[in-house]
DNA sequence: ATGAAAGCGCTAACAC
DNA sequence: GTGTTAGCGCTTTCAT
């Protein structure tokens, strides 16, 4: 009966391994971490023996020794938003096989709440971190400077931070849009926005300026900003009818707006692909089954989170990418229904 | 310029705090910790050194010595569905407070994953776990025995694992939706569903025990093993409205096969609320806003997360609840569209 | 009720 | 390339 575990935790540690393996602590220390100094065979033994033991390391003795974890801060306005969801899934799938672990924070939109978190799981020193956006409070963006943790920031590459993005610009989804309605025949073309918030407006310039470059100009704008939602997307689409009838393509800034519009279409009996090409941004979930014919702008979340976790991943092998921006672009979607 | 940041970290440790407040390291830990043996003038004292020092406490530092993090491990499925993502954020809200960290495992359904994330998430030493359901693979269900770790299941109340579980009776849900259409007045009524596994079939015993209890008789069941969809709701629809015209009330076991459903009779133009009462099995995001009047009958997801949340706490104060059983209901949500 | 000493399990720094 | 030593910052144990 040989003592091979831990009596605190009950299992086994690196002594453990080293004295099963024949070599010091460190050099197993050094085994397990592929640290690439050591002789092949040796770790072929320490591999065997941790192995053998089911060794498993000690991720907190690990941090206090080294000042370091093996987590990244993953920072996201909501959970509620499939958006996100997609994108934490991408990131996972970057750093799960790499034997880093997420720490997701939800600050649910809220500044402080975004503080507060920031704050408490800076303690856990995580050795990257991945964000949402630039809008934060200065306390929060300080925080995050005097850390010295490497970050990089998804979604937006506007703003005045340097540092590394991953996102996509506004105002070419907005231009695609209106590429893919001219070219589908569409001439008559209706903006249909709410909120009317900067992202708005550049998905607004982007789209009208595309239809300025093929020569063509856009029918009507329908604006108000009144925050986004299906049933508003109801009643614009029927101001646009009143007010505009022959139009025979509108891009509406919200995935609500665009399906309240559908979803009244199809009340009226309007065939929508014949008479009207509709076009969303994102992806309401489940529109896609319910609506005929919606095609949509999608927000390329899965790209943005993998490669904005490549891009933390090379700055934590002390790759410099100082103040790189990534433009995805975006995809469009069509849907059709059952 | 007093030294009163640690070198490695450029944080101020316990024992900065200890040498401010004029008292030992370990008084200065029992006082942060609100350990009651503390004289309350004392307490005060490392409070505000600590405060004055913006001491933030160590988290590996702590797991190292105590051999036990302040993590919450909670195992769900599925991000994807809002069902686990309202779960989440109503145990949140138990545990952020109370300053726990909460370390999400998403295994996507599969029980390699799961085992997997138990390994590995088990080596951070977590304080409690939270698992979803009861079916997991012999070596996942060993790996948390062998733990010792207090946990608490969720959603399923059935199974033989002799621990506390927190969830809600599918008998009792099914009756429920049967004692509301017969309180409306409703006769004809019918059960469709999909996948059959146990839980649809116990929500259809429940359906049919609660029709017979008031003396009726259920009129038409509508089954297929094929798993549940939007597109299949329609089709099951169809199926009803052939095989069973004068049906005035249905449950549809799964919240997709509903949503096509109503689809189909908008399209139809067949008046839902006045000819037929329709009740879907959870909520399918969004559906409420686009179906006039489905009523849902709603896994309790908060209300679970937060009793499951206040069961592993009682646990961590060492109450015993051994084998407790909790039933949170269900709740009836009637939704309205635009 | 408070404190001193001894680790927790690992890695950084420096030797050899 | 490998090993020795000395902590990382906290809590446990045991004394007082």
């Amino acid at each position: 009966m040989k003592d091979t575990r831990s009596r605190a935790t009950g299992r086994p540690t690196l002594a453990h391994v080293a004295a099963l393996a024949g070599v010091s602590q460190i050099t197993t220390s050094r085994a397990l971490r592929s640290v690439p100094t050591v002789a092949p065979e040796l770790v072929e033994r320490v591999r065997a023996a941790a192995k053998a033991l089911s060794y498993v390391p000690n991720p907190a003795a690990r941090t206090l020794a080294s000042a370091r974890s093996q987590s990244i801060l993953v920072l996201v306005p909501a959970l509620s938003n499939h958006l996100f969801i997609e994108t934490l899934e991408a990131i996972q799938a970057v750093f799960r096989p790499r034997g880093f672990e997420m720490l997701i924070g939800n600050y649910h939109y809220d500044s402080y709440e975004e503080e507060e978190l920031i704050r408490n799981y800076l303690s856990h020193q995580p050795c990257g971190i991945l964000l949402t956006g630039f809008k934060r409070s200065a306390v929060a963006a300080d925080l995050l400077a005097t850390s010295g943790v490497p970050r990089v920031q998804m979604m937006d590459l506007g703003g005045d931070t340097a540092s590394v993005c991953v996102g996509f610009s506004q105002g070419s989804a907005g231009r695609a849009v209106a590429d893919h309605l001219l070219s589908r025949g569409r001439r008559k073309l209706a903006f249909v926005g709410a909120q009317l918030d900067d992202r708005v407006m550049q998905r607004r310039a982007g789209f009208q300026q595309a239809i300025a470059d093929a020569g063509f100009s856009q029918a009507v704008d329908i604006l108000t900003p009144e925050p986004s939602s299906v049933d508003l997307g109801v009643t614009l689409f029927k101001r646009l009818l009143a007010e505009c009838p022959q139009t025979d393509g509108v891009f509406f800034c919200n995935d609500d707006l665009a399906f309240g519009a559908c979803f009244e279409a199809l009340r009226k009996g309007i065939s929508i692909p014949q008479r009207l090409s509709v076009v969303g941004f994102n992806d309401l979930p489940g529109a896609s089954q319910m609506v005929p014919r919606l095609t949509t702008v999608q927000t390329p979340r899965a790209s943005i989170g993998r490669q904005a976790a490549i891009n933390l991943l090379k700055l934590l092998d002390g790759e410099t990418l100082d103040t790189e921006r990534v433009d995805l672009g975006f995809e469009l979607v069509v849907r059709e229904s059952s």
